[in-house]
RNA sequence: GCUGGGAUGGCGGAAUUGGUAUACGCGCUAGUCUUAGGAACUAGUGGGGCAACCCGUGGGAGUUCAAGUCUCCCUCCCAGCACCA
């Protein structure tokens, strides 16, 4: 008998499958075409990576299914090769970056190969490669010409470390998304992408694409929409305005300051006249060499300074409110200036407190119980919540039975001549006896409360004002109760931090939000102290306050636009040139002609970026002078290159005709394959490089040379593999794990069928190296029931039965992703094709069929051996009957008062009668019905059988 | 804090969507072949109990003939965002 040698039959497939092409896509076919994409990898010097052989292991098997379904399938590969590591090896060594990227290169194909995943190489691309990125360079200059692409100076992420400029998603909490550093804050001329200008799109067309959930949640909270108003402030005294956006123009006439971001445009045309002109300047200055670290290391604390000498004005109710610099106001976000309304804001209310700014209340709590929420006959009602302190951090609850709202606070109603504070003070007497007690504060705010009291059938509105009392003694008198509240409570006092764990009524909860927390009202509700809005509720009162004082609605985004210049060596240069002569007519920048594309990257001798974090380009004079494209005087070229993102947002379009020299890719070709039909790839990716693609991709539909608006129809994500300890696999931690030395030891067809068999392949999995152990046993049971002779005789009806069911399964969890379960069912079939006996040759041709998309190379290797015709590889996916899915038999469980006791054999047609009369014989369940009473029996076809018996 | 996703044997995980909980694999136990070994083979393997049986899907209530699955409350874990006005 042969042995299982994996090496062998590995290698054999791999050099056939090479010499005959076997998996070249055609550009032009009759068959259905599907796109199948995964991200091209950064060939870094660590090798492939078990994360990578899940992910495309994955999506292989996918077109290997698809090819055997008669589909056209598109599966290419490619080189993301521009990027930091090869600079950085570069910087130590002076070896070319190039040089690294082909020993990488070379390293990764021969690894790809070796787990025969069956890419198109034919359509092999490499970023770094003069012949793709002079089309990467060629849709920039589309971006500036149609506006898209600036030079602005920004204040940018600076790394110290790396001397680079970082976009906002390279930042990390406040580090360097790369090498840790804490990042610094630098102004420097950038190149941006105005992806802001998309926002909208890139947010609404999320509709219309087929991602995982968690990828489209993702984008929407980084895009950020938010809508609101924007409004001006007038300077007083000037005809300076200040525009402000906010969410809540309905708490307008409660604005009692303004705040600007430290950026803000404004504080340096005004500081001269300022009276604190130094200390503003210094505050400005001190926010902008924060970093972000340290930002958030101060906490919450909010710091600032008045511009003291001007005053806005309040459009609503035209009163003079101070102005303030503060860096809790965000430059980058909104108009970078806020108006404050500390009454309804957290943020507000902590600043004011702070700088003792008046905080003025203009919105009235709503809140209308469920169990009135349809009536409109409300008995009107005045009531006080009073929370009252020992002084020793102690709050005094009232404990009534549940039907009274369990613990309370001190209540009551107001009656006829009694101010709140009044009442609050004789409740406490009456209920408690305490008398030595002192009103602290009574809230400005009418808390309008609809609920319905079931004691006397009556639906209230319960106009209710919160007192906060403090007593200084436990002097009592005694206590004054009404009838029916003698004996129906207990008065405890109760510590601060335990008061949330017992007070849950909404009324009280708000009531110690207020007095013991200090937590402003930010909720909506009833206007007050607002002109002629008053008793306006706080959604028509958005739209109203907004007309009334000129203001605009619009949508504002936290999306930023994309800073695209990179002071490094190993990118696309930016073919742009600078003129002094055309800038003074306004034209500094202009674009190198496509006709001269594409501008080669230099070699060099120092790849260390300038210490002003210029380019090392910056430092070869030979070639960044040139002539101006437009009026051919001396010029310069710009001397910073693309950040690694810009290779890849394209990269998929040119798969479709890679090595087209005329355009970047012929547009028959793009309609024949585009959009792609299925992209699989890290979260990581998704509000960096997923919604960056998404910007090009429109961007070049709109210009159009692409015929569609969404690069990928269906984006799917496989879940990290961690170490087996569940900790992140790292090349520093050590615990890595090498797909060379699994494929040596248990061969490809083991990896792969393991890394599919290891977990739900959306969701994080430890490595387990016992486990691969398991798939190999499995592989090593199929190539030996494979030598077996063959029976001449089709087989028995339980196995075709199994066949068909697998058939089934393997193809619906291929689909749906769920590789575990699929190779759990192949182990399950395999398991019943041991125990049939003899197989008959159909059958073999269904499993290997169905194994083969798992592990083609053993798949191929018996499916030669069995001496079935053609390839295993095309066209050979096996049909299942639905006839035979269907057993004749079925096991059904009988249980007796929902408890298993029982299962019996049934024909799968059989009647509820007979089915019922089966089980009542039955030995198992016969002992259980016994002296009891048959109540019911339910009798679900198939499955189950349910007795109930009552005794 | 907000948003999303989770919690099932010693471990990774199944469960036809309300119908025999723990499929499949690992590990473990016993045995077989073997000088030996296991990446070999066979059988067993949720917990408790001598047994009949009882208990079991993070905790607590509920709906149902029947709940891992549905409803309500709670606890914990993971991920993303976070001064976003």
């Amino acid at each position: 008998m042969d042995q299982y040698d994996h090496k062998k039959i590995e290698k054999k497939w791999q050099k056939h499958w090479e010499e005959t092409n076997a998996f070249r896509a055609d550009d032009v076919s009759s068959k259905e075409k599907n796109y199948l994409l995964i991200e091209f990898p950064y060939p870094s010097g660590d090798g492939l990576h078990v994360g990578h052989v899940r992910s495309w292991t994955a999506l292989d098997v996918v077109a290997r299914k698809h090819r055997a379904e008669g589909k056209n399938v598109l599966y290419p590969i490619g080189w993301d090769a521009f990027g930091l590591p090869a600079e950085n090896f570069a910087l130590k060594t002076g070896i070319h970056p190039k040089i690294l990227t082909k020993k990488n290169t070379d390293n990764f194909k021969r690894q790809i190969k070796s787990i025969g995943l069956s890419f198109d190489w034919s359509r092999e691309i490499d970023t770094t490669d003069p012949a793709y990125y002079k089309w990467t360079q060629w849709i920039f200059l589309q971006l500036f010409k149609k506006g898209l692409a600036y030079k602005a100076k920004a204040v940018i992420n600076w790394c110290p470390k790396d001397k680079v400029g970082l976009a906002n998603e390279e930042v990390v909490d406040g580090e360097c998304e790369r090498c840790g550093t804490p990042v610094e804050k630098r102004e420097k001329e950038q190149w941006m992408l105005a992806i802001t200008k998309y926002a909208q799109r890139l947010y609404d067309d999320l509709e219309t694409v087929d991602y995982i959930e968690r990828a489209k949640v993702q984008q929407r909270n980084w895009i950020g929409p938010s809508e609101g108003a924007e409004i001006d402030f007038a300077i007083a005294g000037s005809d300076k305005k200040i525009k402000v956006f906010t969410t809540r123009p309905d708490t307008l006439f409660g604005a009692t300051y303004m705040v600007l971001a430290p950026e803000h445009a404004l504080v340096g045309k005004v500081v001269e006249k300022l009276e604190n002109k130094d200390e503003v300047l210094g505050y400005v200055a001190a926010a902008k060499n924060r970093t972000e670290i340290e930002r958030s290391a101060e906490g919450k604390e909010k710091t600032g300074v008045e511009l003291r000498g001007i005053k806005a004005i309040n459009p609503a109710n035209k009163e003079e409110i101070p102005i303030f610099v503060a860096d809790y106001v965000l430059g980058g976000y909104g108009t970078g200036a806020i108006m404050a309304v500390p009454a309804h804001d957290d943020r507000d209310f902590a600043f004011a407190q702070k700088y003792n700014i008046p905080i003025k209340h203009t919105i009235n709590p709503v809140y209308i119980r469920d169990d009135v929420a349809s009536r409109t006959d409300f008995t009107p009602k005045h009531k006080i919540v009073s929370v009252v302190e020992d002084g020793k951090g102690n709050i005094l609850t009232i404990q009534w039975g549940p039907e009274m709202g369990g613990t309370l606070f001190l209540g009551g109603t107001i009656e006829e001549g009694e101010t709140p504070g009044q009442t609050a003070l004789r409740e406490l007497a009456e209920e408690t006896g305490y008398t030595d007690a002192e009103i602290i504060e009574v809230g400005d705010e009418v808390f309008d409360y609809k609920y319905f009291a079931s004691s006397k059938g009556v639906a209230y509105q319960a106009f209710t004002k919160f007192v906060h009392v403090k007593l200084h003694s436990l002097t009592q008198q005694e206590q004054k109760l009404e009838q029916n509240e003698v004996g129906k409570f207990k008065v405890e006092w109760v510590s601060a931090q335990q008061v949330p764990t017992k007070v849950t009524e909404v009324l009280h909860v708000y009531a110690f939000n207020k007095f013991i927390l200090h937590k402003p009202y930010t909720g909506s509700g009833t206007l007050t102290n607002s002109g002629h809005f008053n008793e306006m509720n706080s959604e028509e009162a958005k739209q109203k306050i907004t007309e009334f004082v000129g203001g605009k609605w619009v949508t504002t985004f936290k999306l930023r636009d994309w800073v695209f210049s990179r002071q490094r060596y190993w990118g696309e240069p930016i073919p742009m040139i600078f003129c002094e002569v055309c800038d003074k007519k306004g034209a500094g920048w202009q674009p190198v002609p496509e006709n001269q594309l594409p501008v080669l990257l230099p070699d060099v001798e120092q790849y260390r970026p300038g210490e002003n974090g210029e380019s090392p380009l910056a430092g070869m004079p030979e070639w960044y002078n040139t002539t101006c494209p437009a009026c051919s005087g001396p010029a310069k070229r710009e001397t910073d290159v693309m950040p690694q993102w810009a290779g890849s947002s394209w990269y998929y379009l040119r798969y479709c005709d890679s090595q087209n020299d005329q355009v970047f890719a012929d547009p028959q070709k793009l309609k024949h394959w585009t959009p792609v039909d299925w992209y699989n790839g890290g979260m990581e990716h998704t509000t960096l490089h997923l919604l960056y693609s998404r910007f090009w991709h429109k961007f070049l539909f709109d210009i159009g040379v692409v015929p569609s608006s969404e690069p990928y129809k269906k984006r799917t994500s496989h879940g990290l593999i961690l170490a087996e300890d569940g900790s992140k696999m790292s090349k520093s931690k050590g615990n890595t794990v090498s797909p060379d030395e699994l494929v040596e030891a248990f061969g490809a067809d083991s990896l792969r069928l393991y890394e599919m068999f290891i977990g739900p392949f959306d969701q994080p999995t430890p490595w387990n190296s016992g486990s691969v152990v398991g798939v190999r046993r499995f592989l090593e049971r199929v190539w030996k029931l494979a030598q077996e002779p063959l029976a001449d005789e089709p087989a028995s009806e339980a196995l075709e039965v199994t066949l068909h069911h697998t058939i089934k399964k393997v193809g619906e969890d291929v689909e749906t992703m769920k590789f575990n379960t699929a190779v759990s069912q192949l182990m399950i079939c395999l398991n019943a094709m041991e125990k049939a006996g003899k197989l008959h040759a159909s059958q073999w041709k269904i499993y290997l069929g169905l194994l083969a998309p798992f592990a083609p190379h053993v798949a191929s290797e018996l499916w030669e051996k069995l001496g079935f015709e053609g390839s295993i590889s095309k066209e050979n996916w096996p049909q299942y009957d639905l006839a035979k899915l269907v057993a004749k038999h079925v096991l059904v469980a009988v249980q007796i008062n929902g408890k298993s006791r029982s299962t019996i054999q049934l024909a799968a047609d059989a009647s509820e009668a007979e089915a019922l009369d089966t089980a009542r014989k039955d030995s198992g369940a016969a002992k259980w019905l016994a002296g009891g009473r048959e109540a019911r029996a339910v009798y679900v076809p198939g499955k189950i059988i349910n007795f109930v018996i009552e005794r």
